[in-house]
DNA sequence: CTGAAAGCGCTTACAG
DNA sequence: CTGAAAGCGCTTACAG
């Protein structure tokens, strides 16, 4: 016995395709007795629809592709979550691409999708560049940004004010009393989370100290590595340092690494703070004092912004900034 | 202008759409001039195959579903990565289900799959309870186990051996000179990873010791603040012991934080085991000592075994075991 | 309220 | 090597 489709159960119901049809999509416009018999065939058969013919005729597919950059990142999984939870209870489905930030893997997923067609896109890998921005408008596919934006094309986007956030977190170590305060930054060719936090940093510490950061700067990939090298660096210029900004926990977690290997202790001698709010965060010894992003309203609000435009309620900010907030946990003294 | 199709480019090539359906799937068939006609308009028209008409006729989506219990778990997401790899390398997709464990999501998620008509389902939220086995006969879909298994049916599954992994562990801390050894395993209604570890322990305790784990287990779910509870327990009850193996990463930095809260030092005082070797295990000071699954290759074989079975080359063997190790580092000492 | 027919965009024998 | 036709499993006007 084969798979049993529409017209089986028209068949065994004794009524037209048309029909069944309608008992799925539209009950209340079929005779009450003829629906009960096409129901009941359909539960007794099992009977499944096929989408895929159902979606040839709709020209939707309740099917959503989600390019990121690496799923096992804890910040990307804990964003996905929030996509997918929202896309189920809208009834869409989210198809999955690691793209490793790598150009020609990103592609292909971008074909694939586009002959699968999905319904939307939506995109967390990295800024959005020319090249980029064209092959969106050349499949005609709608787009949503999460967690990155793009400063030249107006393309919806989720994110958090990271320029603020930044400076927030300065602003917080300012008023615990510390002076003397360091930064661990993410690359500037990062227009998204690198430059951003970068520059809150720098603005907070001139208009509250009056003065330039100079020297008091690190950078690295957001990565536990990166945290601990440049905390070396950091520490062997200025080793009266007193906080850390950093624009990770893993950086975070790397710093406060290495100043326990110098002796040194966290929050005791130098306080660390961190950027994300990760899971880890609040698993660390000690726990970290944070910037939050609300990442699973990212995704989520992500999702809802692409629904609804394919919906047609375009809402009218291309543009949306989550709230971020300070979590004071126990990596941060005052002094 | 709208999409443009199969039968535009056979026209504006001036062939049939069987000529252009033949230079995509079977392009030597084609005489060389024509093959070239027609390249050059999908080219020029930037065409792409609509994959839903496709997969209707091959009754093939190249779409595979993946149930899970939580994206935003870093062991989970680490096995996924290997799934999406493998997916992407042979042309597959992956449709990512979250089920937290809920029967309804997930009997929702099935359904959805079904009518998508993915060729395939990797399985890895829990257990294969009767219900569920019968769910995917019913359903006609070819399951793959991951990081799961069923001990009453034989599906093909992919997994460690974690019974032989948590005795590997117990024996290792036992050669380190331990003999007060607690373990913080996960409930035992969890056949798959609560109860095989916890009688691995024992096995190792009893052949290498000659004694009974009495009263040195506690139990949790897993998480960061069962292992904190279970420690507390534990060491309220045995306060000589020198060695915990907790049956995960989460847990053992949860019983390590309890135990430094009382003053205790690891592995100073007390050494401390975890398991699964999450990212989060080596940015931890200290360095946890645990039992690395390897979860990439769980995610990526998981698929393979998939795509072989869909290929109609059964692999023999039902149950794949990868195999664990010991990772070594700075969380448990000799005595 | 209901059914026959056309159409969604492909592929695959079947002839030639 | 190539094309006309049937078919994959649905939905949607159009009549009735």
């Amino acid at each position: 016995m084969g798979k049993i489709t529409m017209k089986d159960v028209a068949r065994m119901a004794e009524v037209s395709m048309s029909t069944v049809s309608r008992v799925l999509n539209n009950p209340e416009s079929v005779h009450a007795e003829k629906r009960q018999r096409v129901l009941k065939v359909i539960e007794a058969e099992n009977y499944h629809p096929n989408a895929l013919a159902r979606g040839l005729v709709y020209k939707r597919t309740q099917s959503l592709g989600v390019l990121l950059p690496d799923i096992s990142n804890g910040y990307v999984a804990e964003v996905i979550r929030g996509m997918e939870d929202t896309a189920n209870s809208h009834g869409h489905s989210l198809i999955l691409c690691n793209t490793d930030m790598n150009r020609e893997r990103m592609l292909k997923y971008l074909r694939v999708l586009k002959e699968k067609q999905v319904d939307g896109i939506i995109f967390m890998s990295e800024p959005v560049t020319g090249e980029l921005n064209d092959l969106f408008t050349e499949l005609q596919l709608p787009v949503v940004l999460a967690s990155t934006q793009s400063l030249e094309y107006n393309l919806p986007s989720v994110k958090v004010d990271d320029e603020q956030a930044a400076y927030d977190a300065a602003v917080y170590l300012i008023e615990k009393g510390h002076r003397k305060i360091g930064m661990i930054s993410g690359p500037t060719f990062d227009v998204i989370s690198g430059a951003t936090r970068y520059y809150g940093f720098q603005r907070a510490v001139n208009e509250k100290l009056g003065s330039r950061a100079d020297g008091m700067v690190e950078f690295g990939h957001y990565r536990f590595e990166d945290g601990y090298i440049a905390m070396k660096r950091l520490y062997g210029r200025k080793p009266d340092i007193t906080a850390v900004f950093a624009a990770s926990d893993e950086m975070a977690v790397g710093a406060i690494t290495y100043l326990r290997e110098k002796g040194m202790r966290v929050p005791g001698d130098v306080s660390v703070m961190g950027y994300d709010n990760t899971k880890f965060a609040s698993m660390y010894t000690p726990k970290l004092t944070t910037v939050a992003q609300p990442m699973y309203e990212i995704g989520s609000t992500a999702v809802e912004k692409m629904i609804d435009r394919l919906d047609g309620e375009v809402s009218g900010d291309e543009r949306t900034y989550l709230s971020h907030k300070i979590v004071e946990r126990e990596s941060v003294a005052e002094i």
